[in-house]
DNA sequence: GCCAACGTTGGC
DNA sequence: GCCAACGTTGGC
């Protein structure tokens, strides 16, 4: 069964286009430990939207688990974990945090709930919307 | 740049 | 184990 994440990046550090441009990334450097939990729970295949924060405050694409977590390389101590990202697809249009502020449908969105956590589960059906709002099909 | 929300730290 | 202080994140 396949789940839905969604993951934030800013995208002055690390953006979509970045992401496409790479073919593939390393999910690194998630130091909070829901976040972490989230990322170990992801499956190769999994699909992930991919949120801009503080600057665009929107979701632009789609990614999709690449590999399966594995120790953060890029922690000095403590139990922290990565996963491999690939491109899927970018949305044919971006979706706005304020539109998802204002759908009926998506209150319950993580991204909505806690700002702060930036790795996060979706349901099926708020994937499926903010595809919709996205105008786009995968 | 400000501040609210949240997580972590450390004194007791 | 509680809670105040502090640091960080991220929307505005």
């Amino acid at each position: 069964m396949k789940q839905y994440w969604l993951v934030k990046s800013e995208p002055d550090v690390y953006g979509f286009d970045q992401l496409v441009k790479d073919g593939r990334t390393r999910w690194d450097g998630v130091r909070n430990y829901q976040a972490r939990n989230n990322l170990r729970a992801m499956k190769a295949g999994d699909l992930c939207l991919f949120y801009h924060s503080n600057i665009g405050l929107e979701i632009v694409g789609i990614a999709r688990v690449a590999k399966e977590h594995y120790p953060d390389p890029t922690a000095e101590k403590g139990d922290w974990s990565a996963v491999d990202l690939e491109p899927l697809k970018p949305f044919a249009k971006a979706v706005p945090l304020t539109e998802i502020k204002k759908h009926p449908g998506l209150q319950q969105l993580g991204l909505v709930r806690n700002a702060r956590l930036s790795v996060m589960p979706v349901t099926f059906d708020e994937f499926s919307t903010l595809l919709k709002l996205g105008s786009t099909q995968i």
